[in-house]
DNA sequence: TCAATAGTTGACATT
DNA sequence: GAATGTCAACTATTG
């Protein structure tokens, strides 16, 4: 029996306190010993991911890499770049590997590579070992003790868990890591192919990060935000195992905040300091480990007794959360992630509906527009110029920032769902997923599915007000104040409806409300828009569509949503994309090709006022108009091939 | 079987 | 200002 010479393949688990797959990985004794970390594709060029979360996972990665060499002066978090499913033959060979060990992933897009990388490695002779550690229980024997089902209560992950037993104590750091080896890479680096790459607009210059395998000065140095060509990163929040801890610290030094915490009560209005943990990111990219959280506090609230918080508003009840959405995704794969096909996921005819390719199922990252004035609520909710001040200030705090409380997200989420503009949930998971510092998969498609009342939530007449409810938390509007500075010196009385403030009162505070938003000032004034849409109204309408979609009770796998044949039980001038009795399959609109750059809408931006279906005289088309539609040409289907071609030639 | 009740985080009026 | 009830009425669980 050769000496172990062991490749721990870092993944979302960037640290070295609490990790039950690095323990598995040490207890080999190995020989020589490889922290590596391989540049996935998926993440470059498919998956959303904004300048800010890019810039928090280098940190993440260079925390990681300076702590490992002060164990070992030989070694670091080695950055290879090429993809795992081409990579890992060759590095196999080259440096002698006997053993791959890596924290299980249960992520729809992690399976498939995990699965790949599997069956690689048992070629070569290498043995696997993985190890759960991401979450509380390992999602999947969540799911089996949950009588194999999706978990979509927090009951049911309650229930589930005291079957599994205790969550696990956390383990401590190592206090030594074993040599890597030889560290040659005399084989050829193969590119993955740059195309469909999603991400362009994330950048301002090219993309450069697979020039060459082991970096520029070819020491396997994290890549610089340059070396990926990105554009600056704006966000104030800093990433690395190092700062997690220190706030951990932070916070549980706080006993009677950690102790006695209850999430409904956290102002979603407050900033500098924020009303929560603000931890998530670094439980996402795994600098903190959830189980390392969880019994810190744990501690502190056995201390308290009958005066502490329990699940699921306490601090470890947001962890249980985050283990139900796991648990879902654990269960559901891909279908999770969308209405179509998911039987968990009510279907609403909302406007501009995903594109589906219906030879995997899934949906491509593209989708129509079934109503122009629906594409220009969900631009203007996007660009954060809706008129609405506590929106607005929320989604520029998220473009800028990448993080919102998590109220904040609710009252976002329901404004561009059910609650306001009748858009499709999976349009805003799309927006969280390119600015969140926080995206997890999983976590964010539970809670868009929560808001739109989709899934694990139905109580759509409650409704979130963009004027009354922030009122409860802040009646200054600071928040506001800060993230829209051209209502800085509004008075409180009209901060969160402008509008309402009489024109000298306007001049006088120096910012004048009209227009959409496009223009930012008007002469010595600046400009806000006025809101886009009657609030009461759209929230009226938005019940009835949803109460009507509620009677009508179909679930995304049902097979008048596969075909398109659902149309039939809706009344044609039901709001949404309902005309008609047959159709494409999902809420797809017209046969067309998506490519296309054709349309049948009048600009998005000389729309109607909103109103119910005035848009829709005469022949309904798809609008797939140029920039207004996502360039993602690939379904998940063909992230394979995406790999293991060849870069193509311009 | 079915009524009662609970469900992390609504708005508004009244006490 | 905090607590409670009503609005209109959802699903899932429980006894």
């Amino acid at each position: 029996m050769p000496s172990p010479r062991v490749i721990y393949w870092f993944r979302t688990d960037l640290r070295l306190h609490d990790s039950p797959a690095l323990q598995a990985a040490l207890e080999l004794k190995p020989e020589c010993f490889y922290p590596i970390w391989t540049w996935d594709p998926h993440y470059v060029y498919h998956a959303r991911v904004g300048p800010n979360r890019w810039q928090f996972l280098l940190e993440c990665q260079s925390d990681l890499s300076k702590s490992i060499t002060k164990l070992n002066s030989k070694s670091k978090l080695f950055l290879i770049r090429e993809a795992p499913q081409t990579l890992f033959p060759k590095l196999f060979k080259e440096w002698n590997i006997t053993h791959l060990v890596f924290e299980k992933d249960t992520d729809a897009y992690g399976r498939e590579r995990d699965g790949k990388v599997k069956e690689l490695a048992r070629k070569a002779g290498v043995e696997v070992i993985i190890r759960p550690g991401r979450t509380l229980y390992d999602s999947d024997e969540l799911v089996k003790e949950n009588h194999n089902k999706p978990t979509m209560s927090i009951t049911q992950v309650q229930v589930a868990g005291a079957k599994i037993g205790d969550i696990v104590r956390p383990i401590p750091a190592p206090k030594s890591l074993p040599d890597p080896g030889p560290t040659t890479l005399s084989f050829a680096q193969q590119k993955p192919a740059s195309s469909p790459d999603i991400n362009t607009i994330q950048r301002d210059a090219e993309e450069t990060s697979y020039n060459t395998l082991a970096g520029l000065n070819n020491d396997f140095a994290v890549p610089t935000m340059e070396e990926i060509g990105l554009k600056p990163a704006t966000s104030p929040h800093r990433g690395g195992e190092t700062v997690a801890l220190k706030m951990l610290d932070d916070i549980i030094a706080n006993e009677d905040y950690t102790a006695t915490f209850e999430k409904p009560k956290t102002a979603p209005t407050a900033f500098e300091p924020q009303a929560t943990t603000l931890l998530s990111p670094y439980l996402h990219f795994g600098a903190l480990s959830c189980r390392e959280f969880y019994w810190r506090v744990q501690d502190v609230v056995s201390k308290y007794k009958d005066k502490a918080s329990q699940p699921p508003t306490s601090l470890t009840g947001q962890l249980l959360f985050r283990d139900m959405y796991f648990g879902a995704q654990a269960a559901l794969g891909y279908a999770f992630g969308q209405t179509y096909n998911n039987p968990r996921c009510r279907f609403i005819p909302w406007h501009l509906p995903s594109e589906i390719d219906t030879n995997s199922g899934l949906i491509t990252g593209r989708y129509f527009v079934d109503s122009a004035e629906a594409e220009v609520l969900f631009k203007r909710w996007k660009e954060g110029r809706t008129g609405f001040p506590w929106i607005d200030a929320l989604m520029r705090q998220l473009k800028l920032e990448g993080w919102i409380h998590h109220l904040g997200r609710h009252a976002v989420a329901c404004f561009l769902t059910r609650g306001g503009c009748y858009v499709d949930w999976e349009r805003g998971a799309e927006v969280f997923e390119e600015w969140l510092i926080d995206h997890e998969a999983a976590c964010n498609i539970g809670n868009w599915q929560w808001l739109s009342c989709t899934a694990f939530f139905a109580q759509f007449y409650r409704c979130y007000s963009p004027i009354a409810f922030p009122q409860k938390w802040d009646k200054e509007g600071d928040l506001v104040r800060k993230y829209v500075p051209e209502l800085e010196h509004f008075d409180k009385k009209y901060i969160y409806e402008p509008w309402k403030a009489p024109i000298v009162d306007q001049k006088k505070w120096g910012c004048l409300v009209k227009g959409d938003g496009t223009e930012t000032a008007d002469g010595k004034l600046k400009m806000y828009p006025k809101p886009m849409l009657d609030f009461a109204k759209q929230r009226e309408i938005c019940i009835q569509g949803m109460k009507n979609a509620y009677q009508v009770g179909l679930y995304g796998n049902d097979p008048k949503v596969l075909d398109g044949t659902w149309r039939r039980l809706f009344k044609d001038d039901a709001e949404g994309p309902t005309e008609g009795s047959k159709g494409l399959p999902g809420a797809q609109v017209t046969h067309e090709n998506a490519n296309a750059e054709t349309d049948g809408v009048e600009d998005g931006e000389h729309a109607a006022p909103p109103g119910p279906k005035s848009e829709r005289k005469g022949p309904k088309k798809a609008a797939n108009k140029g920039k207004s539609v996502h360039k993602r040409e690939a379904s998940q289907t063909t992230l394979d091939s995406m790999v293991t071609r060849k870069k193509k030639k311009d």
